[in-house]
RNA sequence: GCCGCUAUGGUGUAAGUGGUUAACACGCCGCCCUCUCAAGGCGGAGAGUACGGGUUCGAGUCCCGUUAGCGGUACCA
């Protein structure tokens, strides 16, 4: 098979699974699934100082619940160090790469940027200045390593000359090799660094199509060099726009934390599907109108071509607590909620409820019914799974306040102190408890007491939720049964005034 | 500084090889439905395609320049 497809995610395990990241692994995933190939996780942990267990298994986490589960892997990048040395070790007795002598240079974290900056603008007035152990007999060399001479190891890029390659979104690229520094392959510790470590990686796992971020555009060159001196051929690569903070600033997981973490999504009642459907719009767009999309439409449509090539800004709202994240994203969270079938939409539920403590077993069997038929009756009005557990606490628990501006609108009037307990009676000499019966009962004493219904109906939603917004005032008796509707009209009756 | 990428309403995107009054979704506003709020239905405001030049009978679409944003320029990934 010429055309098999081998794609891979490369996430670093410094820091939790982001929105950009997870669009990167579910652009890879839905190409492999698209193409029939295989999708491979590689963890690129070679920078141990910053990686950690935690971040490895966040990223697990997030993946697997995103339903974007590995082919093949995890790897571990750090594993492969044996071969990364060995490569660079093949190139230097080839004479494409060489040791460097120069001391290393300290830096500080913090200012690197400031740092790189500066060193370039340092550069550019004296000249660019050959590196001086480039031309340095390898025998030499050798000889001064063995000794116990500290060195880098560098990759000799060629003086003349332009580097190419045709981006699978971007198109074209070229970028002039004198542009491009020798670039360290082996740290003078001997650690392997990323460029070659990927793609002695890529190369060993059979990758064929590299599908990464933007930010990686102008370093494919320098990694092509590396094919090049390895003389491997080259996969195909393709680049993805970045995502973007609202204002388009640069998304940092610093900065703006939580709300750019997968885990956060999922943990605040989001779909899997929604969101995987959200950040496929992100940047990609089959063209035409169409916006929901199953997973298997969207691996149907799903093509690099689609891609856009301009940044796109996720515009989250972090100290909105109504709309927190992307508004779109919330809509399309309601959107799959409605849509989905209750058997499906009701374990979501459930998980939250047992999250915030408010879950009952029974809900599970004998009161399946009744569970699935009240979630049903809220689901268009929630936009998370969570809102069920937080917005809709009182037609799970008893335990719930009133809020003082449902109180204000809805139990002002005087009359109703005595109303509410008077429509509580008639509701217990009622037959039966139904829907109808609930109604023309209202209405009936609505009537005699010379009041317009809506006045009664407002005050019993208050009285029995708290809330002055929900469902229909009869559909919300009938969930919450005769038992509690009678006990809340009661009850309701200290908060009139 | 240098190299590169990008640029359509507030946001995400449409608009095959240039061809009528720039389309859709989210959000916003209004109306209908109605016991409230959603959902749903209907309607509206909002861009003349960053700016400036070209090429062309005709440009969001091609070319050049400017600006802005972003990326890279590390013995980070």
């Amino acid at each position: 098979m010429a055309d098999i497809v081998r794609v891979r995610f490369a996430p670093s395990p410094t820091g939790y699974l982001h929105f950009g990241g997870a669009r990167t692994a579910l652009f890879n995933w839905l190409f492999a699934r698209k193409h029939n190939g295989t999708f491979i996780l590689r963890i690129e942990d070679t920078d141990v100082q910053r990686s950690s267990v935690e971040m490895v298994q966040g990223i697990l986490e997030g993946m697997h619940w995103l339903g974007l589960d590995a082919d093949e892997g995890p790897f571990f990048q750090s594993s492969f160090d044996e071969e990364h040395r060995a490569a660079a070790r093949r190139l230097l007795e080839e004479g494409q790469a060489y040791y460097d002598f120069t001391p290393k240079q300290q830096k500080d974290d913090t200012t690197v940027q400031e740092m790189i900056a500066h060193r370039a603008r340092a550069q550019a007035a004296a000249g660019k200045e050959r590196n001086p152990y480039r031309d340095l007999a390898y025998e030499e060399a050798l000889r001064r390593v063995e000794a116990g001479e500290q060195a880098a190891i560098r990759l000799k890029v060629p003086e003349e000359g332009v580097s190419r390659f045709e981006d699978m979104v971007y198109g074209p690229q070229e970028r002039d090799y004198s542009d491009i520094e020798d670039l360290v392959l082996i740290r003078s510790d001997g650690y392997p660094l990323y460029n070659l470590s990927v793609v002695v990686d890529d190369i060993a796992m059979g990758i064929t199509h590299v599908i990464r971020g933007q930010d990686h555009l102008t370093n494919t060159h320098k990694q092509i060099l590396i094919y090049e001196a390895l003389g491997v051929e080259l996969p195909r690569f393709g680049h993805l726009p970045l995502i973007m903070a609202p204002g388009r600033e640069k998304l940092s997981k610093r900065k703006h934390g939580e709300v750019v973490s997968v885990t956060t999504y999922r943990d605040r009642g989001f779909i899997p599907d929604a969101l995987v459907n959200f950040l496929a719009l992100l940047g990609w767009s089959p063209g035409g109108d169409q916006e929901i999309m199953s997973r298997d439409e969207l691996i149907e449509k799903f093509s690099l071509e689609g891609v856009n090539k301009s940044s796109a800004v996720f515009n989250f709202h972090e100290s909105d607590p109504q709309n927190w994240t992307d508004p779109k994203a919330l809509w399309m969270n309601a959107e799959y909620m409605r849509a989905m079938t209750l058997d499906e939409l009701a374990p979501l539920v459930a998980e939250q409820l047992k999250k915030f403590g408010i879950w009952r077993d029974e809900w599970a069997s004998s009161g399946a019914a009744w569970f699935a038929g009240t979630i049903d009756l809220l689901r268009s009005r929630y936009r998370t799974t969570q809102d069920f557990a937080t917005l809709g606490l009182p037609y799970f628990s008893d335990e719930f306040e009133y809020e003082p501006a449902a109180v204000k609108k809805n139990l002002k009037d005087e009359r109703l102190k005595r109303l509410l307990s008077g429509l509580a009676d008639r509701l217990a000499s009622i037959e039966e408890f139904t829907h109808d019966a609930t109604e023309s009962a209202l209405r009936a004493y609505s009537e005699e007491e010379g009041v317009k219904a809506g006045l009664l109906i407002n005050a019993a939603r208050t009285a029995l939720t708290g809330q002055a917004v929900g469902p229909g005032m009869f559909d919300i008796m009938m969930t919450l049964g005769r038992e509690r509707t009678i006990l809340r009209l009661r009850r309701a009756a200290e908060f009139v005034g």
